[in-house]
DNA sequence: ACTTTATCTGTAACCGGTTACACATAGAGG
DNA sequence: CCTCTATGTGTAACCGGTTACAGATAAAGT
């Protein structure tokens, strides 16, 4: 490994004077600088950012937390935040939780251990103590906290929204799926379309489901049509498991939008692909990704007058599986 | 921030001493031993991974590079990579490169910085010269080389493969979709299925795409139909534009599989989900993943007998969108 | 001509760990 | 009783950077 003092001996210069011309602080004369630069392209140096991070006590790692990359919803976020914070020169230590306060603690810990300058978690746990402990910038990511600055879509509004265009519609028997409790952006869009639902003049029914994940997709839809297997409006609690209910519905010769509707959530990249393609609830993910980068930024830059929180709108995407009006 | 010199202090000891119980090497007696982890649970201490690494020379931080996360193939690979990984301890430091040479250097001369113990990328660029630079483990993933470990699957077998099946099944006027030609696996494939259709006593033809992305499956899917209309079986560069084709088929009026049958690559998650269910060939990416990150990491500990290169098994995955025979 | 100030450079301390080495003590073996 | 070895602990050097500080020189101000 090349070092600093490599470079120094080279250019015939001592150490202080490399670092200075590296960080471009302090004075150098035209001519050092010239050397110094020589020597630096000519051993091929670059510095150590271990040894850097060292004594400055921070580095140029973020650590991004996330509750699973599997899931499409994820990988746009995280794509969001990489491609902002890399264009700031940070780069990105990566985490899934899978929602396991253990793992969860577990990659806080690295994050800390190895000097992170700031945390982007878009997990639940939030309000647990080691949260409080850390002295970090922390931006909470589709996720709203009273505590943390945090970047997120209106969950509420787009329950709202889902169940208002249902209604809309003309869906009269509509099935509202609940996604897992212990997932708060599902449980605020449930929460709003139920607030939607109870003051309309619609019958509604609803189906509890207890995760997001490809594999159990296809079982909560054939429980849906099992259940209620008249509904003529399905609320779906995100995307994937909208995907699946529409799947299920043409295989059981259901026509859509004719003889049931569909409603998405989140407008993963997919959801354009389908057959028919998906009518739903976008969030901008990516988008909601690079925000949460920015305020990240921000934060650690210690501007002024940094928003503690991004709300960010969220939209109805009307696509196939809904009529057209 | 609470140091060794703290727990030390705390304990009534020297650093030294701190660091022997710590690493669990050296001569400690078993009250000494017992006063540290009492001043280390007291003070809620943890080590700054940044320093030892400076010193040791070594991390624990394992970099990995992808093309694109949001392309749902990665996700998968990039998961099968963390669970292997964190299970032995180690991090990950996460670049998406675009198939970018400079992303690429940049990522790596990252890596480099901040004293990674490995590398796995799935890059196309692994011939450029700073690969060999690097005195680093390094193995690709999703990627064959001479030169380093690696872990594939077989692109010619998928590809022929998946044209085997399209012609026992049948297809007499097929479409080969070509994918981008500097992704070194989809070229395998296409190279596997041309061997098996210019042997064949099939009428083919060739689509030359030059993205996987979601945004231009569908304009290839259309261009597809426009150019072959009367095509009778299809071999998509990948699921998204399997998917893709699928969906525009529908859109046509065409009957899956009896009019056209389509078959996918790699059996992304939601092939399954789709309408109908798509057929597919199955890299087994989550496990490539793994793989990758077990070999990386025997690498490491420099065990012997370490294999160089894994080819995982492709496997056809029949579901709805080719003939049952 | 003398002070002041700006410019340039090097020495050494420091960041928070790890470890080579020295030293001390105690028990074992002769 | 004396040596030898095993055990236990501390001191200080070291990893590769950054920066406070000091010293040197030259230009500017009076």
């Amino acid at each position: 490994m090349v070092t600093i003092k490599d470079v120094a001996r080279e250019a015939g210069v001592s150490v202080a004077t490399v670092s200075r011309v590296l960080n471009d602080n302090g004075y150098v004369g035209a001519d050092t600088r010239k050397k110094v630069m020589e020597a630096i392209a000519e051993l091929n140096y670059s510095p150590n950012e271990v040894a850097r991070s060292l004594y400055k006590r921070e580095s140029r790692l973020i650590g991004l937390l996330l509750p699973d990359i599997t899931n499409p919803f994820f990988p746009q976020l995280a794509r969001g935040v990489e491609d902002e914070l890399s264009e700031a020169g940070y780069r990105l230590l990566l985490g899934n939780s899978d929602e396991n306060i253990q793992k969860e603690l577990d990659y806080i810990q690295t994050f800390v251990q190895n000097n992170v300058v700031g945390i982007i978690t878009a997990t639940n746990h939030v309000d647990y103590k080691i949260y409080e402990a850390l002295d970090l910038p922390l931006v909470l990511l589709d996720r709203a906290s009273e505590n943390y600055p945090a970047v997120y879509a209106d969950g509420r509004e787009g329950g709202l929204l889902a169940a208002k265009t249902l209604i809309k519609k003309g869906a009269q028997r509509i099935t509202l799926v609940k996604g897992p409790t212990n997932i708060k952006p599902a449980q605020d869009r449930y929460k709003g379309a139920i607030e939607e639902l109870s003051q309309a003049d619609v019958d509604f029914s609803v189906l509890s489901t207890t995760s997001y994940s490809f594999e159990d997709a296809q079982g909560w839809a054939e429980e849906l049509f099992d259940k209620f297997p008249d509904t003529d409006g399905i609320i779906a609690s995100n995307d994937i498991v909208g995907i699946a209910i529409v799947h299920e519905a043409l295989e059981r010769g259901k026509r859509i939008p004719e003889d049931v509707q569909i409603i998405g959530y989140d407008d993963i990249p997919q959801s354009r692909l389908s057959y028919p393609t998906l009518s739903t609830i976008r969030q901008p993910a990516y988008e909601m990704g690079r925000e949460a980068a920015k305020l990240l930024i921000r934060t650690i830059k210690k501007e002024p007058g940094v928003e503690q929180t991004i709300q960010m709108p969220v939209e109805l995407v009307e696509r196939k599986t809904t009529r057209k009006e």
